[in-house]
DNA sequence: TAAATCTTGGATCGATCGTTCCAAGATATG
DNA sequence: CATATCTTGGAACGATCGATCCAAGATTTA
């Protein structure tokens, strides 16, 4: 066998971690290779080598959003089983992370991407994402009908649609500089209109 | 009196909304000044002296949106005296715009500004945005609870708050290629859980 | 250690960015 | 019509855009 070439010189998802928080706070268009190489401490040859051009590294950090910030906190939702609660949980969490700590006014990079005219390969993402996040506000819904939490009449799938819209404003109106308590009346309007 | 300087040979306003249209549909960071000259056949000149630089212009173009576009729109559902109704159309409005017509598909400038970072000038007009949007939807849901047509013990200004940032997720969401029927949905879901 | 091969730094590409500038053009007053 | 003053076309500015290229560096196998 012939001689081995050599490995690269950086963590790869590292470096996307990086990325993705570029992308996120400041999108694409706004965001230069030149930040990315200045965040990152990579050269333009690796970064074009590791990942392509700017478009594949935006659909990157995209993939790696959905798959490290917001499938988690989804699949989390799916697997609580305790009904109404359990959606109460999750927006209670999303307004603890859009309004404090380190991203607080950051809103959500699948949100924001949605503005900015993305390739198609983040329009997959995104679209998987919403399907994700619909899909289990329905599960944890299901959960609370079957419990007897929801008003009579309540038709879940539309209920889970309202309410994944509701996530996606929070995640903007937070973004512009909305106040906690003034999203959380918006989320008990909601969920106190669908419960019993 | 001295000789007086030549006039603009232009009309400011209809330049205006092309200049609108550009931003709402591409965002500002997407628009070049180019295009800009491009799609007013103004020259570079022309366009500085009028309205200073791209943020300006920006700033102009969402002023122009609020009251021409949206403002319209809130006024109509504010002096709308039918209570639940008047919430109804104001929705049946905003999908018919967003999901057909010449628009279909470009979203919210307001909202889609709010993904870009926006110079404080253009925050402004986002904020005011809000509160009007959110002030119509609250007199309108005021007549509707005069009227008997809302549950008991609904928080009508947390209620307005909720469909406002509904209606800023259906501009986001249509955007990304939501189907009219999906919005519709979802907005069936809080208005029949609003209701008695 | 020599060879093979990938990775890296960094210069560089043409294109476009927002903006400025100036001479030429246009217009209302005197 | 002469004059003053603004507007306009268009060249040009330095900076930055995304992307490419090549020689030098690094690493593993033989």
């Amino acid at each position: 066998m012939s001689a081995m070439p050599d490995v690269k010189h950086f963590d790869e998802a590292e470096v996307l971690t990086a990325v993705e928080q570029l992308f996120w706070r400041r999108g694409s268009a706004a965001t230069g290779i030149q930040d990315v190489v200045t965040a990152t401490g990579l050269s333009r040859s690796s970064l074009y080598n590791a990942f392509g051009g700017k478009d594949d590294l935006y659909a990157a950090a995209a993939r790696r959003y959905l798959e490290h910030r917001s499938r988690p906190m989804f699949d989390r939702l799916a697997a609580d089983g305790r009904g109404l609660i359990a959606v109460r949980s999750f927006f209670d969490e999303l307004l603890r992370l859009r309004c404090s700590g380190e991203y607080a006014g950051w809103g959500c990079m699948m949100a924001n991407a949605i503005a900015e005219t993305p390739p198609e390969s983040v329009r997959a993402v995104l679209s998987e994402h919403h399907a994700v996040l619909r899909k289990s506000l329905a599960a944890a819904l299901t959960i609370a009908q079957g419990n007897g939490e929801l008003r009579s009449g309540v038709d879940v799938q539309g209920a889970a649609e309202m309410l994944t819209l509701l996530a996606y404003a929070i995640n903007l109106r937070s973004r512009a500089g909305a106040t906690r308590a003034q999203l959380r009346s918006a989320v008990t309007a909601a969920l106190d209109a669908l419960a019993v």
